[in-house]
RNA sequence: UCCUCAGUAGCUCAAUGGUAGAGCAUGCGGCUGUUAACCGCAGGGUUGUAAGUUCGAGUCUUACCUGGGGAGCCA
């Protein structure tokens, strides 16, 4: 086969196919579906960007051509040959009049087919899974997110700052770490950036990583994943308040930015796009005891002091119709690092973000005690060892500063804004307490 | 880790303790406009594993394995 007509993405056919009526364009890419009906082949082909049908008539092509229509199988690779045609009945508006078409790798048995399958065998098959149009949309979701995300803050001179992946102790505990060997030693899976961005902003001033992170935890939930994606700044001379802000104006960002540039997406995952176009700016603040209130009005059984479970979350969010801050939780359920709040010690400066409909937490973070001997009491309180936070210690030696900063997981995120159910399908290749395969 | 449900054809599921079946997929045939196309025919099974109860077990019992849903913990 000889191409010597222009090649093209689907994707450029569905945005601009009036400027492509009537020419010859070559398509490669991989059979999607196919319907046949005697003297035609309706030959639905996939190429990432996009699908079009693509219609062989007997009439148009030699025999044996006919014959390789009849013969392909569901996602062989092929590259086609023919003419831009207008036709009402396709959902983008056009198709292609075959004049060439060639297998290039036929497919044997392809393992997903057409029809339902169970969550088990898709996970299994998570490697052909991706090809499927509702994954396809979720992909490009993230990556509409995650494109989002690196804006926001390269616009507001924020300094990418990688954080390692290796760490030689725990921020918050060790029990949900990832230990691996270090040469003669131990080392540990980074759970988060966060220390690490302390420093950055001493440096920087405004900073921000953004990269896997890791959780040994033993959870079986559609919102845990051993392996996530955070992004974490870290701004010098900011107070919650501040950070608050920072928090509302870059989540608004995002809802807005996949809103204008995943419009597709949305609507082939049936997502309530009303739903997120509610999600404008001021965000509703409400402190931990306002909370409480609220699962008590609900007569919702709850002990004051407790963190908030994912029913408790749920309950909380449907009294507003966008994302909720809740700040001011008790200091004792917080991290050592979190800075009391100076007007009633009992409680830290910290916030949550809990998303709508019952997606829970995307958003945790608050302001750092910058104190060096308040500090140093919370890292006995916490039966940490001090010797392993020497460097951290150092940033309220040389020049301490009120800071704040959060983490946003970026699955969570992926699932609220999709709408859909189960965080495994918002990461190409999720990592489960019980799946490392494929 | 705990609670709970499930495991039967490649996939999704049926089958009063009594001959293991359907749809899809696959193969062959038919159809000039199909939209998860449709119509006809065919092949396809150690019922998760092991033991037990029974004249007889896919079905009942026990243990184990694997997976789903939920909880706690968290983003």
């Amino acid at each position: 086969m000889t191409t010597t007509t222009p090649n093209v993405y689907i994707e450029d056919l569905a945005q601009n196919g009036t400027a492509y009526l009537g020419q010859d364009v070559t398509l490669h890419g991989w059979l999607y579906n196919k319907r046949s009906s005697g003297k035609l082949h309706f030959l639905q082909l996939r190429d990432g960007t996009g699908t079009i049908q693509c219609v062989l008539f007997k009439g148009d092509v030699p025999p044996e051509m006919f014959e390789a229509g009849n013969r392909v199988t569901q996602e062989s690779s092929v590259r086609v040959r023919g003419t831009v045609k207008e036709d009402k009945r396709s959902t983008l508006g056009f198709e292609i009049g075959v004049t060439d078409f060639e297998i290039l790798h036929e497919s044997v048995d392809y393992p997903i087919t057409p029809k339902e399958h169970g969550v088990a065998f898709l996970m299994d098959h998570r490697h052909l899974w991706l090809r499927s149009s509702r994954q396809h949309a979720i992909t490009r979701i993230r990556a509409e997110i995650i494109r989002a995300i690196r804006t926001f803050f390269d616009e507001r001179g924020f300094t990418l700052v990688d954080a390692p992946i290796f760490t030689p102790n725990a921020c918050e505990g060790t029990t949900n770490l990832f230990e691996t060997d270090y040469f003669d030693d131990k080392a540990y899976l980074t759970q988060s950036g966060q220390l690490y961005m302390e420093a950055a902003a001493a440096a920087f001033g405004k900073a921000y990583c953004f990269g896997p992170t890791f959780r040994a935890e033993k959870s079986k939930t559609r919102r845990h994943l051993t392996e996530f994606w955070m992004v974490e700044p870290e701004v010098a001379f900011l107070d919650l308040a501040g950070d608050m802000d920072l928090a509302e104006d870059f989540v608004a960002f995002i809802v807005r930015a996949v809103l204008e540039n995943r419009r597709a997406e949305l609507t082939l995952l049936e997502r309530d796009v009303s739903k997120l176009e509610a999600v404008q700016k001021p965000f509703p603040r409400i402190t931990y005891d306002e909370a409480t209130k609220i699962l008590k009005q609900e007569g919702h059984a709850f002990e004051y002091g407790d963190d908030f479970g994912a029913e408790d979350e749920t309950i909380i969010s449907n009294h507003f119709d966008r994302p909720v801050l809740i700040h001011r939780y008790p200091s004792a359920i917080k991290a050592f690092y979190m800075k009391p709040d100076p007007e009633n010690p009992e409680l830290s400066l910290n916030v949550d973000m809990i998303a709508p409909e019952g997606y829970g937490e995307i958003i945790g973070g608050g302001q750092r005690e910058d104190d060096l001997n308040v500090l140093l009491k919370k890292i006995k309180e916490h039966e940490l060892p001090e010797t392993a936070f020497g460097w951290y210690l150092d940033l309220r030696r040389y020049g301490s500063f009120p800071h704040s900063g959060f983490g946003l997981g970026v699955e969570r995120t992926v699932a609220w804004i999709c709408g859909i159910h189960h965080v495994r399908e918002t990461i190409p290749f999720p990592r489960l307490m019980e799946r490392l395969t494929p």
